[in-house]
DNA sequence: CATGAATGAGCCTTCATTCAT
DNA sequence: TATGAATGAAGGCTCATTCAT
């Protein structure tokens, strides 16, 4: 049901999807939702709560600890573009359509967002201090929307797997562009 | 008058932007916009392009040739900080309004943001040869995401300089992350 | 829900006839309009074509075949005089409302009026032959305008019954007003 | 100016003429129609005056008084076809789209067709006794139905001469359906 | 005088949301 | 419980009408 939301939202946007057809989608009446999921607002939220959840276990459960600085930030990234690849819906509807409006859910919106920025920064930091953590964050904005950038013009290119994105973007932030 | 549609347009986004809303910011009634401008489609898309090509030629004019890649790229980087920073709205409806999909507009901003690419791949590559810009693509895309989130972090820091910003980035996609 | 449209077509005409008034005289909401009939235009359409079905119907039972011409004239006027009074709104409606000329349906009425005329031209036809229905075509379009027109000083009439307002209509066409 | 008005309205219909295209047709700027004609309503009630005072006319004077009924009538009716004929615009305007809504001229169009139909009534009346104008009535009625029926045809068939159209008309009203 | 420019008001249409079954 | 059916509320768009020039 959620699922069905999810692709909804992606392909429409929130204004433009209607109730019905994510009713439809989802094979289930209209009522059914509010009953199960509430109003729009909340449904939509739902969605971006549960697919945030979803990314950062993968990238969590992708990056164990105690591994060097790099090679956590390598598997990182391949969770990350490997989630982009098979759920493209739940990416577009995270990162696109939830930017849109400062409607009721804003906060709602930005909070899940921010918790994907705080795990990549956590990545990057050598070390948990607060301080540490704070240095490293707009180097975690930078790097997501590298990635996404990245991934986006992997739409294009299919053949690319993740495993090549992920060396292409460690070339980019990791070993530089200056000419060694 | 535009100016007004972007400022609402930022702030609601597309659908929640009133006519009515939009007409008051610009200290005129309705009817002036729909004949001035035509129907919300097109004065969303009139707002997109001029902004876009506001953008564009602040970035070119930036970026005189015969530079060395490295300074070119800190320019380019920072005219479009500076832009961001001077004309908030604006990047907003470019950047978080302007990607929602299934709109009449998609095309529109895609074709603005592929421009965009365009310059940046052209400015990474060492000669305009054909492979090499291909070459240079991905990379490219990279770097514009990466400028856009930062970009993002910048918004919620405005005491944060476009200069500042340009060295963040710069010691991320020109030096690399990489401890040496 | 249909009659109450007839009605209030009948009596502001299309354009004037607003979607909320409809809504009101049928005693339901406007979308339940919109659900069951469409827009403004398939409304005035769908009204069209059930007023002129059922005034086809009507004349055609009423007359039966293998009657002698006048007769058959006489009932069929009968039942046209007996429809106008019985159902003034969906006469007027068919008659006058429905000429105005411009909007997009105008094929739509001109079709089914055209239906009316033809089954009139059939009742003055001695044979079906397609030649014989072209030459009383235009004696259909004066029938059905002089019964229109004797109906309408029927309306300031109420005594004169439908029977009545037959045989004065029948003296002018078919006994003539030649004195003998 | 009136004329353009006509032209327009007999087009468009009343309510989907605009004044601006009425004001272009005329060749003057929209104040202008305000100034000397009045509003949209009014402009349309002095379009029906003039227009039916232009037949009223015509009529009045093809039949001199003294003649015999049927030649009185032969010529009434040629002098109606002829304006029809030669003013279409003038013709659809007064028979279409005037009679449409109850709107404010109403009153306008009943009074000038009852105008026409007294005329009528006088020209079938053996003398200009009260009860015998009482009798003649209805069969005016009758008779303006008739032809303004025709007329309907007529206007698909240009072909078609007034002189034509009387003697159909004749042939229906005087002589009778009847075969002899 | 003639007009370009501007607006108030109103109508069609849609959709999130909820009862009664 | 699940739903078909119904609606309140709101937004885009147009047009008759009028000033200021």
């Amino acid at each position: 049901m959620l699922d069905a939301a999810v692709g909804v939202f992606s392909r429409r946007g929130f204004h433009l999807a209607a109730m019905d057809e994510i009713a439809e989608a989802a094979g289930v009446s209209k009522p059914m939702i509010y009953a199960y999921l509430g109003a729009k607002d909340e449904l939509f939220i739902a969605c971006i709560r549960r697919e945030a959840q979803r990314l950062m276990d993968l990238i969590t459960a992708a990056v164990p600890a105690g591994l060097a600085p790099h090679e956590q930030l390598r598997r990182g990234l391949l969770a990350f573009f490997t989630f982009v690849a098979e759920h493209r819906d739940s990416w577009i509807v995270l990162y696109r359509q939830a930017r849109v409006q400062g409607g009721p859910f804003a906060g709602e919106i930005a909070a899940a967002r921010g918790r994907i920025i705080v795990l990549v920064a956590g990545l990057l930091a050598d070390s948990p201090h607060e301080e540490e953590l704070a240095r490293s964050t707009p180097v975690a904005h930078a790097l997501v929307g590298a990635a996404e950038g990245l991934s986006e013009w992997g739409l294009d290119h299919p053949e690319e797997s993740p495993e090549a994105l992920v060396n292409r973007l460690m070339k980019i932030v990791w070993t530089g562009l200056a000419p060694k």
